[in-house]
DNA sequence: CAGCATCCGCTAGGATACTG
DNA sequence: CAGTATCCTAGCGGATGCTG
């Protein structure tokens, strides 16, 4: 089933749009690099995240195909979440994303003292 | 003279914010097809953008570094405006940014009727 | 022509409390 | 543990009008 989009479309927008979220990027590196986390885990590699958006960045990652969540019928729950292959193909993407920060932060002169792998 | 960055930094979200504004790849877009800019210009090649946000997006795009504008002491007025060196390393990443884009508009089976090239 | 100045609505993002 | 359910706020983006 195909989705109809007359709206004018602009590849680079909706890329953009995919990883515009506050945190998505930083939970999609988290999986890159772990493979498979619990929601607990997520929270606690991403400082600063609140349950609420925590919920909601995955859920719309989840909508976009790019992560996967796996729910346990356990007590207590138990959900996993992982990269899907799509989201892997991200990666060069947010290589390029990050090797350019790196050089745009040089270029400005500045000085980063402390530097979050993300 | 250099800046010092206390807090965390990341270059992914770094570089995000740099391309973060409604506009500003379309801006950039612009410049690196054609060079050098005016403002009137500008806003024609840019469907629905208002002065305001475009002369926002341009301030910004400038503080960044990434693009440099000049003055003509002409009455009545112009301003041009085209991509610093620094600017012009930017074009991998949006290329980048628009090939996972049109990937993945194929990947959510997507159809696609109007494409804008930016 | 290339802009400021002003006002204004919307919504992304956050704080807090509650639940299966 | 992994969420929902409210409520609230800052600020992005937009509409409109004025000026050197």
């Amino acid at each position: 089933m195909k989705k109809e989009i007359h709206a004018p479309f602009c590849a680079i927008t909706a890329t953009l749009d995919v990883l515009g979220g506050k945190w998505k990027v930083f939970v999609l590196a988290r999986l890159a690099t772990h493979g498979i986390l619990r929601f607990s885990q997520l929270q606690k590699l991403i400082p600063n995240v609140t349950q609420k958006m925590l919920t909601q960045q995955l859920r719309e990652l989840e909508e976009a195909g790019l992560v996967s969540r796996r729910v346990y019928a356990e007590v207590p729950p138990r959900v996993e979440y992982s990269l899907t292959t799509h989201g892997l193909t991200l990666q060069p993407v947010l290589a390029a994303l990050n090797e350019w920060g790196n050089l745009h932060s040089q270029a400005l002169n500045q000085v980063v003292t402390e530097r979050v792998i993300c």
